[in-house]
DNA sequence: ATACATGCAAACATTTTGCTTTGGC
DNA sequence: GCCAAAGCAAAATGTTTGCATGTAT
């Protein structure tokens, strides 16, 4: 059985980062953990507190900031839109394709895990207006059957 | 020829406000203008200039965030995510859905109209999750030709 | 005359930064 | 020991609100 987790774990992260000159901290690995076993987008303030049960110290909000921010750009996580004030941050695990499904009354959020209807359209897109490199957020926005009653 | 803008103008808002006991003020005019007229997602910042532009007075900032919250509640304006500090807003449309193609890099922002691939899943989902009255919002961010440079 | 709409300024939430101290390699 | 990372606190940014004033009906 392939073990798709092995492609994208605390290990080739780490890698990842050695190749840059950065280093795998303690904290960085506590948040990363906190990412890795989210159950959904998570904010700064969340992935902090999560981030702080997997070790013991609570890293500082900066911190988490800056870290995240990191990942960002090496682009092994990303922002999905709720529409709320505040960002929530996803893993970019390649193998874990999610889009959203926010209830526009009480925000509770549902993974859906589609068979995503988009890969085709990236190709097109790419294409036909000279972007490379495509990604794409696609969120369903509805009411969900406890806020209908 | 079917004038589909007819469907989706300043008097059919209007007489939405009207049945609400609210009005149409000549701010709001303006600031509706700016969006009818949008080459693409706007900020608050921006529908306030170009509002400005519209008729004489440039309202207040305020008034722009509560005339677009407004809006919004009506269902006649929507945010879209273009993962940047400040929201940005336009028309819901019906005849005209938009999904957008960010740059990465530049941040320049492609509406593209393609046939959209997800009005099928919209109801699938709906069925499957027991959402109602869903809607949805798909990004497209890559790098553009210039920035690829 | 009565509300709704607006402007102004202040409050709030969240994100971002500067700088010092800590800690990985 | 050197340089990246972390903590702390302050600043910057963007959003939201309260209240007095203006305006449409």
């Amino acid at each position: 059985m392939p073990n798709h987790e092995a492609s994208f774990s605390l290990q080739k992260v780490s890698e990842l980062l050695r190749r840059e000159g950065l280093r795998m901290t303690k904290k960085r690995e506590g948040i990363l953990r906190a990412l890795f076993e989210a159950k959904g987008p998570m904010t700064l303030q969340e992935i902090q507190s999560a981030a702080g049960q997997q070790s013991a110290a609570t890293p500082d909000y900066a911190t988490v900031f800056r870290t995240v921010l990191l990942m960002e750009k090496l682009r092994l996580v990303h922002k999905v839109n709720l529409q709320r004030s505040r960002s929530h941050y996803e893993l970019s695990d390649p193998h874990k394709h999610y889009d959203h499904l926010v209830c526009r009354d009480c925000g509770d959020v549902v993974l859906i895990d589609i068979p995503c209807p988009i890969g085709d359209s990236e190709k097109l897109i790419a294409r036909q207006y000279g972007f490379r490199d495509l990604s794409h957020s696609l969120e369903f926005f509805g009411v969900c059957s406890s806020c209908s009653k």
